[in-house]
DNA sequence: TGAATCAATAAGCAAACACTTATATAATAA
DNA sequence: TTATTATATAAGTGTTTGCTTATTGATTCA
């Protein structure tokens, strides 16, 4: 890895929301209309983040009829340090619980 | 730690030139003019890139006559990561044995 | 078919970023 | 003292970032 491609992983990482992001995919494959919820954010701003992510290739998409599943890409060579990273944050206040108990949590199968 | 908190530590290392800064100051302290050597910038844009380094806490500094010599903080409570990190990272091309070779290694005691 | 839903993309914008040159400050050397 | 050296800071600039609103594309449902 040289000093650019760490640049592209760190800078990929190194946003407040998208930290946020990858602390609930450490959890949970979500959608990017999940998201808007669990961080109250538009959905073009969320895509954005998802797109900013997949070109770092830190998580995977796949559509699932109207919906795309984002998950964490478990294969990065930098994942164990993702995961430590995440580790040192707290638990989101707004819960994948949360959207469960108010019904807005997907299920597609 | 929480996530703005992480952000700004993340914010700080996510810089290629920062980056460089910091794996020359995991071999040696060194001074603002030594840098613009190894990194071949003018002086104000390394002094603003330590000044980023010190605000994120990653760095100290200690006033030696004329020079600022500057050192990793190794009780900052990511270092073992920042260490981590920086071990992915190649050995830069210029090295601080070109510098004293040359006969610009800064010595001051 | 037509309406609704989920998501991607485009364009625009304010703020942040990484530099530049110019200048100021402080210590040392002549 | 005066000149030199090392560093910090100020101001300016082009680029990048993280959002916004508007639009489009694709899938599902009535």
């Amino acid at each position: 890895m040289d000093y650019l491609q760490m640049e592209s992983y760190l800078k990929a990482i190194s946003d407040h929301n998208r930290m946020l992001i990858l602390k609930y995919l450490s959890k949970d494959s979500l959608c990017i209309c999940e998201f808007t919820e669990l961080l109250d954010m538009t959905q073009p701003a969320i895509s954005q983040h998802m797109r900013k992510l997949k070109q770092a290739e830190l998580v995977t998409e796949e559509k699932r009829g109207r919906w795309t599943i984002w998950a964490l890409n478990v294969r990065h060579p930098q994942y164990p340090i993702l995961i430590h990273l995440l580790s040192l944050l707290p638990e989101p206040e707004r819960t994948i619980e949360t959207l469960v108990a108010e019904g807005k949590k997907v299920v597609c199968n």
